[in-house]
DNA sequence: CAGGTTATTGATACTCGTTATCAGCAACCC
DNA sequence: GGGTTGCTGATAACGAGTATCAATAACCTG
């Protein structure tokens, strides 16, 4: 059976590549927290580690045939309860997941590639609880996506003109 | 069979409750885009437009056992396209319908009695294109729910003093 | 380091929300 | 009123996720 360890190392010649230290730490965080460290837990983060953009559990499951339909599902929402994965929607309302820093943070999806990035140096709580309170809602909370094309997407045509879609 | 004007009607002595106007403008607006003015559908609307607070799908099987299911998902996705329904998120990730009057608007949903109203006086458009094209994104929509207490509702209890829960 | 506890796993069956299929029905147009 | 064709309802199917439960494997303890 392939392990942790194959995925961590497979094409590279130095023994640990950024995604060891990542899938270690939130090994680490979950056995702070009193979960035990298990093989299939190290394979779930490592596959989610190596997804490129939010994904679905089915994309780790088709990754990781050799874990248990059931445990990745329950690997990524232990993931998520413990605040070390979050959830992102897309605009047609589909969820997907992604490894996240912790801490309160949005996030821009781009339409034409499918990529995210985390956006956190935006100040829109504020506005909001002011907004809210003027109507009598004592705001606690709330989701933000922001949708769009990403740096490395070419711009979307124009729709002036006939035949260049 | 019960038809729609019978649920228009219910319990009222006016022909015309308001509900009847929101139904009627509706299917008018179906039938501008080339929808047939049917039975069923009316029976939906007036039942999306009875609901209280953000519904399921299942909410309105449960008050219209003589239509079926299916008719019931087709109505409310055909709502949600032609922009005359949308899709509320609550904040555990669960997805609710809410008929509402087109345009860009967020939601101000209660998280004690899950009563929503709309907050359509608010700018936080201009601010997230700043920030996002700060990193190179080009921003072309977002997504905005917020979550909170309504003015109806007690403020919630502060937690520090044990046995007030 | 063996040995016991107990969390965790995997296979499976199941739920829930939603969509596809398709024959029969009923709006709408003439 | 009658024909076209969009719409309906019953049903089967689907995809995402959870419950069940016996078998397994982490971890602690001695």
């Amino acid at each position: 059976m392939m392990t942790a360890d194959d995925i961590r190392h497979q094409g590279h010649d130095h023994p640990r590549p950024r995604s060891a230290a990542v899938v270690d730490d939130i090994v680490a965080e979950l056995a702070r927290q009193g979960y035990r460290a298990t093989e299939p837990r190290r394979l779930v983060i490592s596959a989610a580690a190596a997804q490129g953009r939010p994904f679905t559990a089915e994309d780790v499951c088709a990754t990781l045939p050799c874990v248990g339909r059931a445990t990745v599902f329950r690997v990524l929402r232990l993931l998520v309860d413990t605040n070390q994965m979050c959830r992102v929607l897309r605009e047609d309302g589909e969820m997907r997941y992604r490894l996240s820093s912790a801490g309160h943070h949005h996030h821009l999806l781009c339409v034409a590639c499918g990529a995210a990035a985390d956006l956190s140096g935006c100040d829109v709580e504020s506005r909001l609880r002011e907004a809210a309170s003027a109507v009598g809602f004592q705001m606690s909370g709330h989701w933000l996506e922001v949708y769009g094309r990403c740096g490395d997407c070419p711009p979307p045509p124009t729709g002036d003109h006939p035949g260049n879609q």
